[in-house]
DNA sequence: GTTATGACTATGG
DNA sequence: GCCATAGCCATAA
């Protein structure tokens, strides 16, 4: 068992384990909450990652389409090239290489 | 109680 | 590819 409590500290601690140089989307982690706790949306998501995204990996979150809002663009880009994330032409992660699954990885 | 809002997503034109 | 619409669900006013 995970020790998690609350339902924003759940999705932290995934966005947490999102390896350097991958990517998961707001969808995914959605899922992953909703199967252990019984609800969640991609629109909940969101909004921890707005509230407390800060003291997490935020960047390794991003839309179904490899993107995220526009203010937060500039700031990813840097650390994409310091991890050597896959990106697409326009800057969006290229989900196809660097989506990392949560739950694939959720059995350990 | 209802409305508006948001680091979302899928679908249809 | 872009835009509009409809679902989504917790929070704040």
């Amino acid at each position: 068992m995970t020790g998690v409590t609350d339902w924003s500290e759940l999705v932290l601690d995934i966005a947490d384990d999102v390896p350097p140089g991958r990517a998961t989307t707001y969808g995914l982690i959605a899922e992953v909450a909703r199967l252990r706790t019984g609800r969640g949306s991609a629109r909940r998501v969101g909004s921890v990652m707005a509230r407390e995204g800060g003291a997490v990996p935020w960047w390794r979150v991003v839309r179904a389409d490899g993107t995220l809002p526009e203010h937060l663009t500039a700031r990813a880009a840097r650390h994409y090239r310091s991890e050597g994330t896959p990106l697409r032409p326009g800057g969006a992660v290229d989900l196809a290489r660097a989506l990392w699954d949560p739950l694939e990885d959720s059995d350990a």
